[in-house]
Parts: structure tokens; sequence; C-alpha cells
DNA sequence: CTCAATGTAAACAGATCGGTTTACTTTTAA
DNA sequence: TTAAAAGTAAACCGATCTGTTTACATTGAG
């Protein structure tokens, strides 16, 4: 097995146990045991804990960007309504169970106030996300893209974040009421 | 020292430690030492460490609870002004450094996906706010109140938590001017 | 004064934490 | 074939975790 691949075996296990259990609450010999490897290879790939949850942090934003624009092109064939489908796409996922609150936001919260690798993932992360964002905004020929984008995230942000701790899709829809007056009052 | 006032010294001890370096990362140890108890006393008054923190979420909400629509109040003597003044009132925590995200969201992520006291207190935290907003959009003579109170719940969710991670004030004004196209629009 | 309640300190339990290191085996590529 | 690279298991480090228990001191109300 190659470097790259082993690295990749490590990311898909460490990715969905922290996932599921949270960041410290999951130590790195569960990590270990989870992926069948050692000590030390796990600190062979990566330099620290926090270093492995900074990459992991890439490998959500990667998997989202390589997802989701194909979907949401899917759902809303017209670019206008993009950006409403992106609200649909993360709902959808909620009401099948499969999407369990955003990692970069669970990641930065759990890290929250100091400084360390997880922080500066999570915030490129974010900024990765908004310009997406501005780019459905751009594209839908909605005005000032750049303001609505910022409007679009909080929504967005709002909408995960109270799905994730009510586990119910239900706030998805209290923000797609508020987007449609957004998109209708920027077109 | 009475019963009453010994339990308020931890919670008070064990609020800050908490909200500040996270659930899983402050130990019960921590706690003691900052409070000077010993871990018997500490057992005395909480059954265990997932006990105490869900009493201090709480705490947290009966201290916003009586805090906030006191200053609301006084930030907008018309009572139309109030559901704008809830979030210039956060910005402005988050501008002196003393908001710190929101105690409840937190700890419901970082106990997210298990079926704890934690989740179950946040969870009663949710609908008082939720209530209180509510009540704020009733009182403001707005337009079918409790739809526009679970729109305004999570804009100003989304708003806490990009604040909290990007530890800037900024997303409360993204969020404020989608608030004001709400407002006008349930006039 | 006395006795029960409340507190303390500290040992103990068994487990886990992140991280390093040693000794040995397997794989792989020249 | 051989030597380097990469892997393993496991001991070790010092620290920490939640929670229990024991033995003793303090306190306060009747």
């Amino acid at each position: 097995m190659t470097k790259a691949l082993k690295k990749q075996e490590i990311i898909d296990h460490a990715y969905e146990l922290f996932y599921d259990h949270g960041f410290h609450a999951t130590g790195v010999d569960k990590v270990m045991a989870d992926t069948g490897i050692s000590k030390r290879t796990l600190y062979k790939y990566f330099a620290s804990k926090e270093d492995l949850i900074a990459e992991l942090i890439g490998h959500y934003g990667e998997r989202f960007l390589s997802t989701a624009p194909v979907e949401i092109a899917r759902l809303s064939p017209d670019p206008a309504g993009r950006v409403m489908a992106l609200f649909d796409f993360r709902k959808a996922m909620f009401d099948e169970g499969s999407f369990r609150g955003c990692f970069a936001i669970s990641a930065n919260l759990e890290y929250s106030g100091r400084d360390t690798p997880v922080q500066a993932a999570s915030l490129k992360f974010f900024e990765t996300f908004l310009n997406y964002i501005k780019s459905l905004c751009a594209d839908g020929g909605y005005k000032d893209p750049d303001k609505l984008a910022g409007q679009v995230i909080v929504l967005f942000n709002g909408a995960v974040v109270a799905s994730q701790a009510s586990r119910s899709p239900a706030p998805f829809d209290a923000a797609k009421s508020v987007l449609a007056m957004l998109l209708a009052a920027a077109k």
C-alpha cells in the first residue's frame, strides 16, 4: 500500500470517529485501533492529534466541494435557483440522517478560544465555503453577490446548528422562507 | 456557608471553566481545585459531571433571562425595536469581548449525537429562548409572531456561531441587515 | 454539650490521555 | 540479493480522567 493510500485510510477512519463522537472524546488510541495501525505509523503521517484534525477539516471541505456543486446543479438546472438548492441539499441530508452537522463548526467550537491548527483550518474552510456561495450568488444574477453571500452564510449556519442541536430539519424551512425574501429583493 | 451558597459557588467556578476551556477538556479536578473543595463535596451536590453541565446550562438560561430583557428594554424603549435590540445586545458583548458564544450550543454540539442530561438541558434552553423571542415579536406588534420568531432564532444562532468561530462581530451586521427586511415585511 | 451534618485530604480504582521509543518484522525497489 | 523504508507490537512516559471510599476534622443547631 502506498503512502498516500495509507494516509487516506487513516483520514477516513479518523473522520468518522471524530464526527460521530467528538474531538476530545475520541482518543488517538481509538483511531489506531479502528484503522488497524500502530501508534508509530499514525505519528509518522501526522505530527499531532490537532494536526490530524486540521487535515480532516481540509478533507471535509474537499468532500463538500467535490459533491455539493454537482448535486446542486442537478437540483436546479437554473443557476438562479441554486442558492436555494444549497439549502435543499443539506436539508435532504438531515432528512436521511446522513448529515451530522458541520464538521468545521463542531471542531472550531470545541477548540474555541485557543490558537491551534484546528482554528486555522476551520477558518480556511469558512472562507472557501463563503467563496462558493458568492459564486452561486453571482452566477444566479443577483445584485451585490458578495453582500448577499454574507447574509446567506449566516442563515445557513444558523439552520445547520439548530438542526444538529434539535435533530430536526425544521430550522431549514424557517431559513428557506427568509432566503426566499432575500433572493426576491436581490433579483 | 449554607448549602445553596456552596452549590452556587461550585456553579460559578465550573461555569467559567467550562465556558473558557470546553467541556471534555475541563476535568472535575480542575473544578474542585478552582472552587477549593474536595471531590466528595462536588459529588454531593452533583451526581456526575454531565449533570453538573446540565445545571450550568440552566444557570446560563437564567442569567440570560435576568439580564437581557432589562438591557434590551433600555436599548429600545419602543417594543417594536426590541427584536433588533436583541442582536445589538449580543453584538455589543462580542465587541467588548465578554461574549464567548452560546454556552448551550457549545455544550450541545460537544455532546452531539448522544442522549445525555446535557442534550435535554440545552433543548430546554432553546425552547425558553425561542419563547422569549416570540414574546418580543408579539409585543412588537409584528404579524405572525411565532413564525417570525422561528426565522429570527435561525438568524441569531447563525450570527452567534459565525462570530464565535471568526472571533469577529461582523456576522451580526449581515444578520441585522436580513432582520431589517424581515421586520419590515412583518410590520 | 452533644451529635449529626458537612466538610476536608487523600488514597484508591481502572481507564485513558497524547506522545516517544525500542526491538523486531515485513515490504519494496534497485 | 540486499538494503532501505515502512510497518508492527508493546513498553514506557507522566499526566489525567470520572468516580468511590476511608479516616478524620469542623461546625452548628437543639
